[in-house]
DNA sequence: TGCAAAAGCGGAGAGTGTCTCCGTATAGTC
DNA sequence: GACTATACGGAGACACTCTCCGCTTTTGCA
């Protein structure tokens, strides 16, 4: 890649980052984006296909974040159920960083070929490892996708409605305490 | 009114609410509407100054049968748990019958103006009343509101990513467990 | 029945989005 | 310094929501 392309693809997801976090996903054009980036609608486009696509990049970074959290949660010296619920505060408070990435990601969950899907794997693997961290406590039949799509549901309300951290709290215990309930007869 | 403007309007909520069940929301222009009813954009715009207006009409109907399902859930001859599961199943089915609807009017919870007010007190006077029904079974601190707002997190995601009913049936046993469990300390 | 006013109709087009195409400019290479 | 692959920029195609306004139809009334 050469270098001016480098520095532009650079500026583009730093740019884009700065307007969704302020602005959020719909309300930010790609129009916008390059008029910020001092670049033209072309190289926008060159480096990022589709909105999505830019979407994407520019969540990468806290994607990462994703894993540590899951250790963080698990290490505490808590109850599970503390410890779930921890992770599950963690993990909206994530998804709704961006304005408008929580309804996007969860609805890409298990749909192949969407731009999130790399995105939507490390989410389920943490899951998946949070459930295998709190073994026999939870109930029998939770799997990790229900588990992202409950949590991305409450996540997505959150960031649409842009309720306060009591109530997403509140959300989370109701799921908390329904994913620690032995299975129903 | 005039007899051919509400032979208009009439014609109108029909064919959208065909081609929304049968396409979704988003996937329905304006413009599709008026052609398919044989009218002209302004026509249209005159009867549903925007697309929401339009989208609160078509859902109209079926608004009016949430409190019959209340009632016939909370009649059932079982135990609060099967009442309340039966419950939250019927409300997502009913989010769910046109495409895209659960998170529009979820997102319109608590929000003064919106077009999908009144759909909303429905809503939320609904489960209010199953909230009264199932009395001290709930945890204390449940509300009609929360209760709008996860099961229509849940009928988001299920309408989204057009989940079978069994999957759906196993997120709202899930939030049929938290809904039940007692305050945690 | 005939007429005037009120009510409603239709479609061109304004405004705003995403995304494409292609002539032009520039970084990297010998 | 020249040559080529790579990247740039922005005009504009296309789709969508919604507006404006000249024209048509309905309706009430004599």
């Amino acid at each position: 890649m050469r270098a001016d392309a480098r520095r532009n693809r650079d500026r583009i997801v730093e740019v884009a980052r700065d307007l969704i976090r302020a602005k959020g996903y719909d309300a930010v054009s790609m129009d916008e984006v390059a008029r910020t980036a001092g670049i033209g609608a072309g190289t926008l486009y060159r480096h990022f296909p589709t909105k999505d696509a830019l979407h994407d990049a520019v969540i990468e970074a806290w994607a990462d974040k994703v894993n540590e959290a899951v250790d963080q949660a698990m290490e505490l010296d808590v109850p599970a159920r503390d410890r779930l619920l921890q992770w599950l505060k963690d993990y909206t408070a994530m998804l709704t960083t961006h304005q408008g990435a929580a309804a996007r990601i969860t609805a890409s969950l298990g749909v192949a070929g969407s731009p999130y899907e790399a995105k939507c794997q490390t989410y389920l693997q943490a899951n998946q490892r949070v459930i295998d961290a709190l073994g026999g406590q939870l109930r029998p039949d939770v799997q990790a996708m229900q588990m992202c799509r409950l949590v991305g549901g409450v996540a997505a309300v959150a960031d649409n409605s842009e309720l306060p951290p009591e109530a997403v709290s509140a959300m989370l215990e109701v799921l908390t305490d329904g994913f620690l309930a032995p299975k129903a007869a």
